[in-house]
DNA sequence: TTTACATATCTAAATAAATAGATATGTTTT
DNA sequence: AAAACATATCTATTTATTTAGATATGTAAA
């Protein structure tokens, strides 16, 4: 859990948003054709509409998101879902009231 | 009080660093000549000192803390002192755990 | 087993951030 | 009033980020 790197992907309003559009996906996008629930997250075309930006730069933004540990990829078949990592948001803000 | 301009600050080792050193004057600084205190923060020079960067830099970084609001500039005499503004950062905090 | 589709990665261009030297501004001291 | 000093701003260079088009990869459907 690096502060610096996290910040990074915060300093990014459509970043943010896409965090905030995963806390409630059923409010913020349409319903998945092949699964019925939003247990894995939300597959990177619904995400890449909302956004309005571009299939690579979506994809880019997503990978960063993972590696500083925000969000969590599952494959289902052609699609990859993604979901927020909880535990890792929770002890970042945790770190900045204790340490920042 | 916005998300990303404060993530931005804090998408920086340096600038987080100043921020901690600042919640603890006495421990992270040398005492200052002219007061006796670090009611209004610190001076520029000793923080430039502190990281070892140039005074233009950290000159510039402080002036970003500072509109983001995480800093408030006291002058005294030549000196100009930061303190933190202890009220956005709980707030920024608060809004990330609420809206994050 | 091609073809189509979703996502990832590569490449490149435009824009922003980091950084420092030089200079300007404001303050104090002589 | 001039010199010295602390900080701010200006200018320029290097490095990182943003962004998208093109291409590659992995999966599913025809």
């Amino acid at each position: 859990m690096d502060i610096v790197e996290i910040s990074k992907v915060l300093s990014n309003k459509t970043r943010v948003n896409i965090l905030k559009w995963l806390k409630n996906p059923e409010l913020n996008f349409p319903p998945h054709q092949d699964i019925d629930h939003f247990d894995d997250g939300v597959c990177v075309g619904f995400i890449q509409d909302k956004t309005g930006l571009s299939q690579s730069t979506i994809s880019t933004y997503l990978n960063s998101m993972q590696n500083a540990g925000l969000v969590i990829p599952t494959r289902h078949g052609k699609w990859t879902y993604y979901r927020r990592n909880e535990s890792v948001i929770k002890t970042y803000i945790e770190a900045l009231k204790t340490s920042l």
